[in-house]
DNA sequence: TGTCATACTCCAATGGCCGGTATATAACGG
DNA sequence: CCGTTATATACCGGCCATTGGAGTATGACA
């Protein structure tokens, strides 16, 4: 039980994967967008990323395509992968509220 | 401009330095504090992050005092490194926003 | 014709963190 | 009286996720 934090890169294709199986492509750049263009994922950080997740068991092979010769492979969130991103998710909001707190921010709410 | 994504024990000590100067120590401590327990600094991890974030200009030695033949060294988070852990709350308060969202977690206000 | 979009693979280098050791004093418990 | 915990900082080897590329390949667009 590891349970040490994640990095954006892995949050973030964990999140991609939150809204339904995608292949690594789609990841790439469904990122882009959740972070408004903050985040650009490099192939090698993407992939690596996938298998090492795939190992930890909180993401899975949905299933492969082949478009135009092209391999897609889909994965999707297991259920630990699931709960694994909803403790991160309680983690970081304990956290920034602490620290919005103290910065003097109070724009919480809404 | 760096501007890579905080880890999160650098975010937890610019964090502890948002509510006034502190000494290394008192850092490691109020860490563990902010963090209800999850997060125990390392002194490796503490004093390399420290000199890191002075090079970097975020954070800068505020005084030192001695006590008890020990050395305190204080420091206190510049103006440039309060605008760096506020971009960091937007970011992680965009991206737990999109994630819980996702995952079906409404808890979000409150 | 050239470049962008699609899609995955592999690799060297970087750098923050882990885990531990070292140093030193004071206080507390058994 | 001795061991452990708390205070307080410094230094170091090693790990490993991310960076930042290059490589392979096809189709579309200008």
């Amino acid at each position: 039980m590891s349970q040490r934090p994640l990095q954006e890169p892995t949050f973030l294709i964990l999140t991609a994967l939150a809204a339904g199986a995608q292949h690594g492509y789609g990841i790439m750049t469904d990122v882009t967008d959740i972070s408004a263009g903050r985040v650009k994922l490099r192939a090698g950080t993407l992939y690596a990323a996938l298998d090492r997740l795939a190992d930890e068991g909180l993401i899975e092979v949905d299933r492969e395509e082949i478009v135009d010769t092209r391999l897609r492979r889909y994965y999707r969130l297991t259920p630990p992968g699931a709960q694994r991103l909803a403790a991160e998710v309680e983690r970081m909001r304990a956290h920034t509220t602490v620290a919005a707190r103290r910065l003097g921010l109070l724009g919480g709410l809404a």
